[in-house]
Formats: C-alpha cells, sequence, structure tokens
DNA sequence: CTGTATGCAAATCATTTGCAGCTTA
DNA sequence: TAAGCTGCAAATGATTTGCATACAG
C-alpha cells in the first residue's frame, strides 16, 4: 500500500491571493512573467519565484492549468472545471468553456476505424470571441 | 507589397536525410535529444544543435510538426498533410492520422450558442493503438 | 568557386532550487 | 512556536547563436 502523505497545510498569503485574483479575472492565458509584472504593481518585492511556486501549488491542487505558448512560455488559466476545452480568441485572448458531448461519436468511429481505443483527447479551440466578432469594438491587446 | 525574399537554396546533407529518414521511420514524438543520440550513432561528430538546426528547417518546410511534451521538451514527429490529427497511443507512443469530419458540427454550435466564430482547432487523442491492445504483444518502449 | 551547412563553445531564456530569514495559523 | 512561505542568488536544462571551417551544387 501506498505510504501516507503528511497532509501539509497550505498558508493563503497576500500574493497567493493577488496571483489568483489575477488569473480569475483575466479570464485568458498569462504567462508567469506577464503575471510577475502586475504582483510587482501591488508589492514591488515579489521574487519571480515565488510567482512560479505559487503557479505550482495551483496547478497541483486543479485550481489552474496551463499549456506551452507559441514562443515555448507557458501559459496559465484560472479554470476549475474537471473535463472540458476551451474556446480561445485569436484576437483577445479570451477564453471559454466548451463542453465535449459529440467526442463519443470520435471515439466509437476512431475504434471501427482503426481499432484505435480512446482513452483521452485533448481539444482547444481558436477563433473570434463574441466581443471581438465586430471590428469597431474589439478588444485586442498585446498578448503578455 | 513585399519584398522578394532571396529564394536560399537548400542543400540535402547526409545528417538531414539521416534526421528525416529517422523521423519516418519512426511513427511517433522523438525529442531533439533523442535523435541526436540515434544519428550520432551514424556519425559521432554531429553537434545537438545542428539537430535543432535541421529541426527548425523541417518544421519551417512544413514537413515536420512539433509539440510540447509533458517535461516541457519539445517532440518532433514526421508529418506532412495539411490538417488533420492525432491518435497517439499511450503505451507505444506510436501516432496514427485521423481526420476531422466531424468538427464541422462543433463549429455550428460553438457559433449559436457562444457566438464564437472558429477559425482553427487542434485536437489529440491518447489511448492504445491496435497493436497495444493485446496486452501481450504490445510494443511499449522507453518514450524519450 | 560561392553560398550553405556544421562543429564548437559561449550565450540565452524560462524555470527550478538551496538557504536563511520572515509569516501565517 | 512551528510549519510554511519568501526573497535572493546561483543552478538547471533546453534551445539558440557567433564564428571560423568544411561541404554541396
Amino acid at each position: 500500500m501506498a505510504i501516507q502523505s503528511p497532509a501539509r497545510r497550505v498558508y493563503a498569503t497576500a500574493t497567493r491571493r493577488a496571483i489568483l485574483d489575477l488569473l480569475k479575472s483575466e479570464q485568458r492565458y498569462l504567462t508567469a512573467a506577464a503575471i510577475y509584472t502586475r504582483v510587482q504593481e501591488m508589492n514591488p518585492k515579489v521574487a519571480l519565484s515565488t510567482v512560479y511556486r505559487t503557479l505550482e501549488l495551483l496547478t497541483r491542487l486543479g485550481t489552474i492549468s496551463s499549456r506551452t505558448e507559441a514562443g515555448g512560455e507557458a501559459g496559465y488559466l484560472f479554470c476549475a472545471t474537471v473535463h472540458h476545452h476551451h474556446a480561445v480568441c485569436t484576437i483577445c485572448g479570451h477564453v471559454d468553456d466548451v463542453d465535449c458531448a459529440a467526442m463519443e461519436q470520435f471515439k466509437a468511429a476512431l475504434l471501427s476505424n482503426q481499432s484505435f481505443s480512446l482513452d483521452e483527447h485533448s481539444l482547444e479551440f481558436y477563433g473570434r470571441c463574441i466581443r471581438c466578432r465586430q471590428p469597431r469594438r474589439n478588444l485586442q491587446r498585446s498578448r503578455p
């Protein structure tokens, strides 16, 4: 049997709260560096390593998820639900959730077409969100 | 109008051929380090930087595609076709192509449900390929 | 020959880690 | 008061780059 883990306590510090609040409010992927910049506005003494440690903690707790962005940097997103997909706006970066009902269809087809037994899948959509579909009022911003 | 690029010549060297052949034969994602090891068996003098430069070239030419693996390293796969998806065997790493006919369905649903205009999507499947579905004869190998 | 490719070594860049001092519960 | 955090500085590890030399066409 597995050895029982010592049930480590987790403290709610100001920096941790700030990082989580930031990710909650921005509904899009943010890099560690971008988060660091924003959190420094609050407390200039925070260290980048603390940001990384916090992001690692939140990921481990299942509170946020991450993915690798184009340049090789990691992007972090507040997203609590268990399994779902993302619709990522290519203009403002806004992320919405999408369910995956139709996936069962794929699963059956895969099994009969190429005898592939589907266990997991990862799916992400890229396009223009409702606000960015009207050119005039889009939220375009520099992707940090 | 855009400035005409100088149409740089591309040489077919032994190292480049070896890397491409390797990726063609292994139908799964390989890391730069793994490729480097294999290519060294042929010519011990190759440099890791040459491997990276070749992978960058092949990616730019659209001959291979890459993705970020779990540990943060990049994995490279020979895959010439334009748009499709992958069925990745979680046991042996073998990658097969899958088309995405049913995606049009998602597209319509996304547009009507959340006014999201779908331009691109990325989708990857994880499961057991035909050979690994029989426990006796599976091809399990260390994932480089 | 001339433009390209390569090996080598040094430089980057994102991320991680060791440690001593500071905080939270 | 502990058990956990944090800042700082140094260590990693993957990938990139400068440069002088070797090679393909």
